[in-house]
DNA sequence: TTCGCCCATGTAACCGGTTACATTTTTTAA
DNA sequence: TTAAAAAATGTAACCGGTTACATGGGCGAA
């Protein structure tokens, strides 16, 4: 009936050594005699033995616990990013806790200290744009942290992931190389991210010397895109590309089309933007750009986890996307 | 340059009062003088005080922090459900710890034990298959846990879910209702997940009068369903209507419809599993059963807390799926 | 005025690890 | 054989909170 939880003296009892010796066991520490450690192990093993977290947090400063707050897992690729973070970490016996929400600073700031308090040692944020009381309180604590999802080599702050603007812009020169001349942008809500922002950016600086880009704001969902189809059709001349910054709108965008009596690639050429699992399974396969967000996820939480052992520095990494040619966009003939 | 982090004992010397007052300053404890209380807060600021969570678990025992292995977060409903979850715990101040993996019963052991060496308290299992060792452990630990995604008054162990067996068999009775007779069944590995196994069971229950069940298993993805759908057509005479145990799969199932050159629902019904956000989207809307996944998410973690805090027992609850009739099931006419 | 009680506050032990340093044991070298 | 060096192990302080218990001040009742 010893429901009571053994700590690291009733090991060092039971195995008849002292609680270093044990500790030093515990920790894999070499200089430990082979018999004796296997004592120990024998004695911790008989009483179930795991050491108490929170005392060894006490005395190393150290909790293992990296911290990753982001806008949402319930589409798209954040869970495929959360997912690698975690894999990443676990394999190092780190633990992410994770929260989500940062569209507004204050509840943004309210997360980050809660995650503070709960011992987090490093931060994963998502975007460039988050409130100077955050990023203060951060610097002060000495907290590493990460941008993701964004690179920007000017920025002070470490950057790890893919040249939002510069692949906006690659989209619209692929779909101008294809003689599309009136293009239309499908997006979320520019106020929640600052990644669209920038994608919005790329694309008009690339798109300058075309005919027309429109631009339509909607909700960054299934359903936004398939509303979004409505104003497209408005537009006169139709366009005949339409570009999603999310392949979660392309998908509302094949149903709308289809609402619409618009056939894919025939009337309407349609890109996406992320490359979710799905989308090479559509009808057509999706045009898309691949972003790499299983492997940002490798890279942020191998940066922090170095940074957090070695103290070395985090670096800004740039993270490639690609076009993908899949069947969604027609190469319109009378331009050729 | 102060870079070391305060202590209580800073702000107890910074506002002049004993260790013991801003403890209870910092806990809400109502036997300070409101001025006195005033005084600490002010210290508090100043300093950047943040209590330190390691010692503070050390002391109080308790960590707030829950634990749940889930199969992944990367596609279907259980983003829906962490993100339920994570949003209720941190209301409270309870912090989420996530590990993605348990179709092995060796892994999600090892992932278990990292988890309770990183000091989770309550455990969110997915499922009611799990080995016995981790069960052992967690008996033995005491620490509290909880069965989803199923609902099994028998189980010795709490369950939190729905009744799969019943949700699936209601689902071949609504087909049958329709005229349907000829149904196949797309589903998920049936050795990675025993909700899967559970609603197979309850299909061929409500089956057996019917002409045939064809059961079809794949990969638990869009491409799965997709590539199902040949093995479906294979099948003489051709299914008249398509079960698919996720809405994942039933994405997959309308794309390779239409690469079959298959009307939904006109040559083929076709009905999903799990309510996902786009499944009113789809062209034509479909039609699926509602998972409470939200409501389960919140329910777990509520019960979770509550049994932390009062060691009130955990109670299984039964949460009800229904169906959500839109337009991707025909009626069909001969039966009628 | 004095006793007793309550409220506010302080003192110090304790939680369970880690680790610097001290001590004992073993090995190496002369 | 013995001193010195190296290896193994032990002792105890410390990390930063919480909290039982001790102390002290203020106030009402007698």
């Amino acid at each position: 009936m010893g429901s009571k939880i053994g700590s690291i003296r009733d090991v060092a009892h039971e195995s008849g050594v002292s609680v270093a010796t044990v500790s030093r066991v515990m920790n894999g520490n070499t200089n430990v005699k082979p018999e004796t450690r296997q004592r120990v192990l024998k004695a911790s093993k008989r009483l179930d033995y795991v050491p108490n977290p929170a005392a060894r947090a006490l005395t190393t400063k150290r909790t293992q616990t990296i911290a990753a707050i982001i806008p949402t897992i319930e589409n798209s690729v954040y869970a495929k990013f959360v997912a690698a973070i975690e894999q990443t970490m676990s394999k190092r016996n780190y633990s992410l806790v994770l929260s989500v929400s940062n569209v507004d600073d204050a509840l943004e700031l309210a997360a980050a200290e809660k995650l503070l308090a709960m011992g987090a040692e490093g931060f994963i944020l998502s975007g460039s744009s988050h409130g100077d009381i955050l990023l203060d309180l951060l610097a002060r604590r000495q907290i590493p942290f990460t941008f993701t999802s964004v690179f920007d080599p000017a920025s002070d702050v470490p950057t790890i992931g893919y040249n939002n603007a510069a692949l906006a812009a690659s989209a619209i020169r692929y779909l101008a190389g294809k003689g599309h001349s009136e293009i239309a942008v499908i997006h979320g809500p520019l106020v929640e991210s600052d990644r669209t922002v920038a994608r919005k950016t790329g694309a008009i600086s690339a798109g300058h010397f075309l005919n027309k880009l429109h631009f339509v704001e909607t909700n960054l969902s299934v359903a936004g895109g398939k509303t979004a189809v409505t104003e497209v059709c408005t537009i006169h001349p139709r366009p005949t590309a339409i570009l999603c910054f999310s392949d979660v709108l392309a998908l509302g965008v094949y149903f709308g089309l289809e609402v619409a009596g618009l056939h894919i690639p025939t009337d309407v050429s349609v890109m996406g933007f992320d490359n979710l699992d799905w989308s090479k399974e559509t009808i057509p396969a999706l045009t898309t750009i691949d972003l790499p967000a299983r492997q940002m996820g490798v890279e942020v939480a191998e940066q922090l986890m170095l940074t957090l052992e070695n103290a070395t520095p985090l670096v800004s990494q740039e993270l490639n996307g690609k076009i993908i040619e899949r069947n969604s966009v027609r190469i319109l003939s009378h331009q050729k």
